[in-house]
DNA sequence: CTCGTGACTCCCG
DNA sequence: TCGGGAGCCACGA
């Protein structure tokens, strides 16, 4: 049995329109725990596994995917431009394009 | 139950 | 301006 936040945090993620991203900081306060940025990530990696959740929708809140070059960079990285987000040439994500803005 | 581990973020030199 | 340190807390072993 998972933890509510746990629960919200999917849900969250799945709400996330193509084309749109959103931050750890921002799924995390939204599920209730606004320091629990880092528990995004993780049930990110645990749970996207199992449960089909679009992980790649969510980077670090500078707009920039936290992954490492070849350990998910790239693959996130081109998920995300086949839905129109676009990265500047410094591999950053303009937020006042493609910020996803929850529904109340 | 306890312990180690992070797809993060904030704060301070 | 930039880098390093510490806090945070859910999850799996």
């Amino acid at each position: 049995m998972p933890s509510p936040f746990t629960i919200k945090v999917k849900k969250l993620i799945k709400q996330i329109p193509a084309g749109k991203v959103a931050t750890y900081g921002l799924i995390a306060a939204l599920a209730g725990n606004p320091r629990g940025a880092r528990q995004v990530a993780r049930i990110l990696h645990s749970c996207s596994r199992k449960d089909n959740l679009p992980w790649f929708r969510v980077v670090n809140r500078d707009g920039k995917i936290s992954l490492k070059h070849f350990s998910g960079y790239e693959v996130q990285k081109q998920l995300l431009e086949k839905e129109s987000v676009v990265f500047t040439e410094k591999d950053i994500i303009d937020f006042s394009a493609f910020l996803w803005s929850p529904p109340n």
